[in-house]
DNA sequence: CTTTCTTGTAGTTGATCTTCTACATTTCTT
DNA sequence: AAGAAATGTAGAAGATCAACTACAAGAAAG
């Protein structure tokens, strides 16, 4: 990579540990626009994703290294990412694991009406009203939500709202 | 102005309206480091301040026409602004005119600090403990904040507060 | 296909808060 | 200096809320 230029570099990671990551980062470094893509005996875990996130353009585990390789090839020296399904997966829960990280996924979609509702500053009676609910309902679903936030008060509240600009 | 170079423009614009302000524009348009005084025999009165506002250097009203002149000729030329004391008075008040924009300086101290102990969460009676006041004392003057602040909840408050940074 | 967890919903009751009123001091205004 | 407005302070009484408890229906898990 250094002396000379190509079009695509695969490489195969067997061992894993940094040594395999610290290639492919410092191939990344000299030639950023390198397609690579990294093949390796172990199956699509979570290795996967940072070697993705290191900049490969595709992972290759044993269970696909045979049908996939060709298209592989083809597909990262267009300069596009190779996702085989499995990896499509794995990549989708990470986003919902970030999305999990947000401090108001855990509330149920009444909960997060109400959220909203105490966060710009309506009292639990008007929200009763608004919803034609009982107030203690109301007051409940109040309870619940600073539970599950881990918060003590409304400010709180409002202020995570305007953070994320939910309200 | 356009054709030539000059140390120090003085400009008599005795008849009020745009036309003035209008010449002083343009001259700053043209030449904006060229100092510009403004004479004129009306009082200094807020028209000091639009003048000023528009890139004067100074401005000299009928009654300090004739002792400061040759002051704020020598004061300008050096990029300095001329103004009169009559005019720094006329600065203040218009700053403190700012400060009065902002909603929360009506507040006096006590209602102050409980503003921002109600914005950042704390509760009436909380706050009455800290202060070792009753919690109607405290009631008191969150109902005289939001009256001041012309708001309605305490979630107002907090925004108003996290807006300003004043928590 | 039960058991368990989550969600939507409220009542009771004691805690907290608001509103109205009041009054003594300060602090402006005139 | 006299009167008016703002400020600091609270009590009584009623309004509002929170905490705890409860339960049914749906979802998830085993």
């Amino acid at each position: 990579v250094i002396r000379k230029t190509w079009d695509v570099v695969i490489c195969d990671i067997s061992m894993p540990g940094r040594s395999g990551l610290d290639a492919l980062s410092q191939i990344k470094q000299i030639a950023p626009k390198l397609p690579v893509l990294i093949m390796s005996m172990h199956p699509e875990d979570q290795y996967a994703l940072r070697v993705l996130k290191t900049g490969a353009a595709g992972y290759l585990g044993k269970e696909t290294i045979h049908d996939d390789i060709v298209k592989a090839i083809q597909t990262v020296q267009l300069g596009k990412k190779f996702i085989t399904p499995a990896i499509a997966e794995k990549l989708a829960h990470a986003i919902e694991t970030d999305a999990t990280t947000q401090l108001h996924y855990k509330l149920s979609d009444r909960e997060f009406d109400v959220f909203k509702m105490i966060a710009s500053g309506k009292s639990v009676s008007e929200i009763a009203v608004q919803f034609s609910l009982s107030v203690t309902t109301v007051s409940t679903y109040r309870s619940r939500i600073l539970d599950k936030m881990d918060m003590k008060s409304n400010a709180d509240l409002t202020r995570y709202a305007l953070e994320k600009s939910l309200i």
